[in-house]
This record gives C-alpha cells, sequence and structure tokens, in this order.
DNA sequence: CGGCAAGTTGAGCCAGGTCAACTCCGGTGG
DNA sequence: CCACCGGAGTTGACCTGGCTCAACTTGCCG
C-alpha cells in the first residue's frame, strides 16, 4: 500500500514546485526514493562534509542558499556559484581533488538522494531525466555568464547583473520590480570578486542615481529597468539618462 | 548490411579516442546518428550562427578550440569558456537570448549532431548516457573553477591555472612538462579577464623566475612544477623559492 | 541595554589597464 | 630572393578603479 505522496515529501518545495525533478516522479519512484534518501537542515555557515559527499555525492536543495567556495593559500575566499532551491548538486565522478567546499550560507534545507535510487530513476524516467538534465544545463550556462561578467565587468556592472540574476532567479516574484538579494553583503562581494566596501559604495551610487531603492537590507526595488540593463550590458553612457536629454561626453 | 564504423566517422576522434560519447555507440547506432548528423571545419573567426544552433543545437568537438564569446556594448569582449576536442555543446533548450556566440578560435572540426538521433540514443544507450552526463558535469564544474579564478586571483596567479587547465586538458602529452597553448594571446587574455599586455609581462616574469621555458611561442615547458602551482594556488611567497634557503619577507 | 557581527564611509595607494611605439614573423608578389 | 605588408606580440610610461586599512554606524540577539 504505497501512501502517496512519501511522508517527508509532503511539504518539500522540491516535490511541489512543477519544473522540479521530484514532482515528475511516479508515487512508487518517489516512495522508494525517499525511503532511501536523508534530509537535513543546515546552518548558516555548515558545510557539506566531503566525506559524506562521497556515498551521497546528489543533493538537492529545497530552501536556502548554498555556496561553492574556493580558498587560497593566503585567504582569499571566492564563492564559485550559488545553489538555491530545484538545484541539484551532482558531485559524483568528481574527483576529490580540490573541488571547493559546498557551505550554506542561509538555513538551509537539503535533501541527500540515495545514489541508486537517483540513478534508476534518471535512466527510466525519461521526464525526469530531462528536468535533471536541463537544471545541469542551466547550473553550467549560469556559470558561464557569471565568467563572463566576473572576467570584464567593472565593480557597478557586476553588481547591475548580480541584480538581474536574483530576479531571474527567485522563486517568488512579488513583482517584476522586487528583487531580493538572498545573501548577505560579504558573500555577494565573494560572488562578484569584489570587496564588501566596494559592493556597500556600489549599492549607495545606484541609489542616489535613482535607478534602485532599498525597501530593507536584502530587499531591492528596481527604480528604471532599462538603465539598469544598460549598466548591466557595459554601457557607459548611463550617467545623463536621467535629465532625459543625453549629454554628450566627448569634446 | 551495417557497414561498421560508419564511413565519416572512421577517423573521427571522437569515435576513436575512448571516453567519448561515439565511441560509446553499438554500429547501429553510430550509422544512425552519423546519417543524420553534419560534419563541418570552421576557419579561424567563423561563428555557429544562432539560426543553425536553433536546428543543430548539439555539436560535438572532434579537433580544434571553440569559445563562447560574450561582447558589451561597448566592445569589450570576454571568453567565457573553451570547448576542445571530446566536448559536446548542449545548446537544446537554452533561450535564444543572449548566451554569447560560439566561435572557432582555431580550424576546428566539428560535428553537428541530429537532436533526435542523439536524444535517442541518450534515453537508451546507458553508456553513452553516462559519457554525456560526466561531460557536461566537468564542463560545468570547470565553469565554476573558472569564475572562481576570475574572481579573486591576480593576473600571475590566474596564469599559472591556466597553464595547469591547458596540461590538464590536453589531449596528447608528450610528456608532464610540455603543455600547449592551443590559443592565441589576445583569446588568452579575453578568457583570464586580462589584457594581452599583462599576458605577455606575466609570462615573461615567469620566464626571467625560471618557473616556465618557451619552446616556441604556444609550447611551454614547466621547469618548476611546485612553484607554479603554489603561485595558481595564491601562495605569495614563491619569489624566492629558487635559492633553496626561503628568506623571510616579514619585518 | 550591552556586545558583537555586518555594513558603511573616508583617505591613500598600487596592480593592472591604457595608449603608443616598436619588434617579430609568416605570407605575398615582383 | 628580397621587399613589403599586416596582424600578433612585446615593451615602456602613465593613470585610475577598486583594494586596503581604519574608524565609525547600524542592527540583531540574548
Amino acid at each position: 500500500m504505497p501512501q502517496r505522496p512519501a511522508k517527508k515529501c509532503l511539504h518539500c518545495s522540491m516535490h511541489r514546485k512543477t519544473g522540479n525533478f521530484c514532482s515528475h516522479l511516479s508515487d512508487a519512484e518517489l516512495e522508494n526514493l525517499s525511503n532511501k534518501s536523508r534530509t537535513a537542515t543546515l546552518k548558516r555557515g555548515e558545510a557539506l562534509h566531503s566525506a559524506d559527499l562521497l556515498t551521497w555525492p546528489v543533493v538537492a536543495i529545497s530552501s536556502g542558499v548554498i555556496s561553492m567556495q574556493h580558498l587560497l593559500e593566503d585567504g582569499r575566499k571566492t564563492i564559485a556559484a550559488f545553489f538555491m532551491a530545484g538545484d541539484i548538486i551532482d558531485m559524483r565522478g568528481i574527483s576529490s581533488r580540490n573541488r571547493g567546499h559546498l557551505i550554506a550560507l542561509n538555513k538551509t534545507d537539503i535533501c541527500r538522494l540515495s545514489p541508486t535510487a537517483f540513478e534508476q530513476i534518471s535512466e527510466t524516467n525519461l521526464d525526469a531525466q530531462r528536468v535533471i538534465w536541463s537544471n545541469l544545463r542551466t547550473q553550467n550556462y549560469r556559470a558561464m555568464d557569471h565568467s563572463a561578467d566576473l572576467a570584464k565587468k567593472q565593480a557597478l556592472e557586476k553588481l547591475a547583473s548580480f541584480i538581474f540574476e536574483c530576479r531571474g532567479r527567485q522563486v517568488v516574484d512579488i513583482c517584476k520590480n522586487s528583487v531580493i538579494i538572498p545573501v548577505r553583503r560579504i558573500d555577494l562581494a565573494e560572488y562578484l570578486g569584489m570587496q564588501p566596501e566596494t559592493v556597500s559604495r556600489c549599492f549607495k551610487d545606484m541609489e542616489t542615481r535613482g535607478i534602485i531603492e532599498f525597501k530593507s537590507i536584502s530587499h531591492i526595488k528596481i527604480l528604471s529597468i532599462p538603465t539598469l540593463r544598460r549598466i548591466a550590458n557595459g554601457d557607459k553612457n548611463t550617467q545623463n539618462m536621467r535629465p532625459s536629454c543625453k549629454v554628450l561626453s566627448y569634446g
């Protein structure tokens, strides 16, 4: 007698939201996967230990933010990627070589998926397979976009891009102009390859130029999407967009 | 009567080299895929047009280097990723939104795989599925590593990392110390988010410090792998490693 | 209400970007 | 065979965006 859906999945966002892997499983598959998997809640700063990742290399995130962090010899730290609700971290076959540490930036609910059950589902359930695949592809192209941002953009431009990235990723969008920054300034700085001080200055700059408005420290309202877009795209002529006439800066 | 293997695949590195997707196909699968696919050779600078990518979103690379390039408003250009022999570029489901352009950096042999044949194989041939998957995962983690490099490393450190990346990716390694840089300085600079001038200066620095040696403009011999590794890892105390005694730089 | 972490502001400085001149090298044509 | 050409790479001199360090403010939690 299959109780459907598996009890512990009932309130999990991974199962509830279409577009996520778990919502494409049959009752039997979900039951099986659920029984063999382990949920957990991480506090800010807690890590997914590499020892655990060897036995549980596939982790689904149901809420919160997990970062992939790299550490340099002298203490410089970088966040290479954010994983958020719906993402599947798949460390199968990633050699134990220094791949960075997975560290929660928030209170985060995760589900360590049984590798065998996961593999079996991905082999037999084409629907689920496509979702997993698509998630991985998205992660991949997101990482490449991020590389492009880091490589040549200036601080202000990176921050503008980041606001759009957050907007695109947030699960509930209250409104097209409202963006929640789900991480601390420090984490943001490490993700964008800049200093917290610089992040602060850039936000301030956008605010005084009337492009964004802070509802709270982590809640932004975008006042001029076009201007922000142009900044993100590296357009240098956005200084004078406010007073409707565009002053040429040559000469 | 299946002629095995498909004629045009006979000399293709994708089919010949184990570890690549095509080498895991049955004769029938290869025959079918081969018939429905289109090979092509690109010259330096030629692009995979987005129109083509709509109908042929899956491209396998058999030799050469393809870059994913992003362009900013004011002409700044970035290379977000390199794709090399064995890589599969999978643009299925990537919205036509500005995802960057795929441009050859060399004479490059590609094979546009029939999406239907590719999909069918990936659903039925578990062996092949695993290879595709693993390739995508590798691309993903490579992109994240690259992000980490770009975010916080200094020019010299990025270059050192890049040398190791090339070493890790090169197909034929003549010798553990020999590394071929498969792209021009300009492309390298765009990939690492720096200026060609800076690339030049950093190479020079490594050379004068006796860490690497240039056999030709694109052929490096690493003279001290440990030093190069330490630079890549962000260790600041590599200046004085040569004269066997390590001079402390404090005080 | 104190204590601490996070965030902000200000002042000074340097790694690496920018610009311009020069060298190197492979290809082409007389 | 050499002169010429153009793109790639290198070198030097200068300049600036953002890093650094230090002081200060804010906000959260017990």
